[in-house]
DNA sequence: TTATTTAGATACCAATCGGTATCTTTGTAC
DNA sequence: GTACAAAGATACCGATTGGTATCTAAATAA
């Protein structure tokens, strides 16, 4: 039989696109079947209905974000260079992103708003994964004398993530990199604040 | 005849907790006239068609988050103390929301990527709209000597607003606010290292 | 080669979408 | 009280929505 993998994995990533773009309530299936080539009939053999394809989607984008961003973060030895390369990559972001359309998270997060609990719990674990992978930088940071210690290390997870988030939704807004790029020139100087 | 000022104002009030909660291409006009009591014939009566509604009620949206913000900062007479009551302001968002549904401008600013470009303009005005009240707060308290001079005024603005911003969005995902509270802690501690 | 399985295509469904043409009601001016 | 104008109601339109039942074609196992 024809590679059922292969074409689902199409599908996620064409849906991914347009998901990530025009938004996941004003993305038919239509629209999917147009981008993929594939019928209604082929979609739907691979997704129960189009809130598990959303679902797929949703954790599909986040997999090729987690998987570049940490090849980043493993490119670097210390917790400071580690947080650099974590800020250069959203910096990047609004004139080379890994998938166009802003960020997966802010866009399930906002989108997924009240209705739509599925979609939420998955942007919910994308934040705890994100949240976490900061934390552990930063820990690792203060346990090998990197980063002092008196530094609260939670809300400055929060802090850095935030803003950077917040600045990525800016610029994406205004059209130009200039608010993402103020953003992460005032984190690096924070940051050289912390280093030991 | 009936007022129509006041009919105008229900259905932008109506359709501003449905566009901001639902999202503007989720919430259609049955769910409008379900919410006012009106009929279609009343609501295309007052509105051209539905991007035009979309935009009045965003701008509307606007309206009452800069009425109740800037009461909030006219409180307030230095610099440091009126950004404290912007801080205070978002943090007080979560829980007591002027207007449900979180930030109407991130809302707009994600849903409207690359289609709706009506409703895209109307973002960036917002968005310039506030930029411009923490500029004017920043260089006033720099001119009257409350304020370092030396700090970077374009780019500490930049990060007090997208850090709320981001922070806006993380809580209302986790369903708690500790992730706003720990960024105004962050940005309350900054601001006093650049008070004079 | 044939039987079986399954990926994908086709054709349809009721419900809902945004929008409009037309009718009725309401308030006002005279 | 009657004429007029505007606000709102009613009834409809074609297009599209998510979803499904059924059919066809392709690949594998025997």
């Amino acid at each position: 039989m024809r590679n059922s993998e292969a074409t689902k994995e199409n599908i996620l990533k064409r849906s991914g696109v347009l998901f990530n773009t025009k938004g996941y309530k004003a993305t038919s299936i239509s629209n999917i079947t147009d981008a993929t080539g594939l019928t209604k009939g082929a979609i739907y053999r691979h997704f129960t209905n189009k809130h598990e394809l959303e679902l797929e989607t949703l954790m599909h984008l986040s997999g090729i974000m987690f998987e570049k961003l940490r090849d980043r973060i493993k490119e670097q030895k210390s917790a400071g260079d580690k947080l650099r390369a974590v800020f250069r990559f959203f910096e990047s972001y609004i004139d080379s992103p890994p998938v166009k359309g802003g960020c997966p998270l802010m866009n399930a997060a906002v989108e997924s708003d009240d209705a739509h609990p599925v979609l939420r719990k998955g942007a919910i674990k994308i934040l705890n994964q994100i949240r976490e992978s900061l934390l552990t930088i930063l820990t690792n940071g203060v346990k090998y004398k990197q980063l002092q210690p008196q530094i609260d290390i939670e809300m400055y997870a929060t802090l850095i993530f935030a803003s950077l988030e917040g600045a990525i939704m800016m610029s994406k807004l205004a059209g130009n990199n200039t608010d993402i790029k103020w953003t992460v020139a005032f984190l690096e100087k924070q940051l050289k604040e912390f280093e030991v």
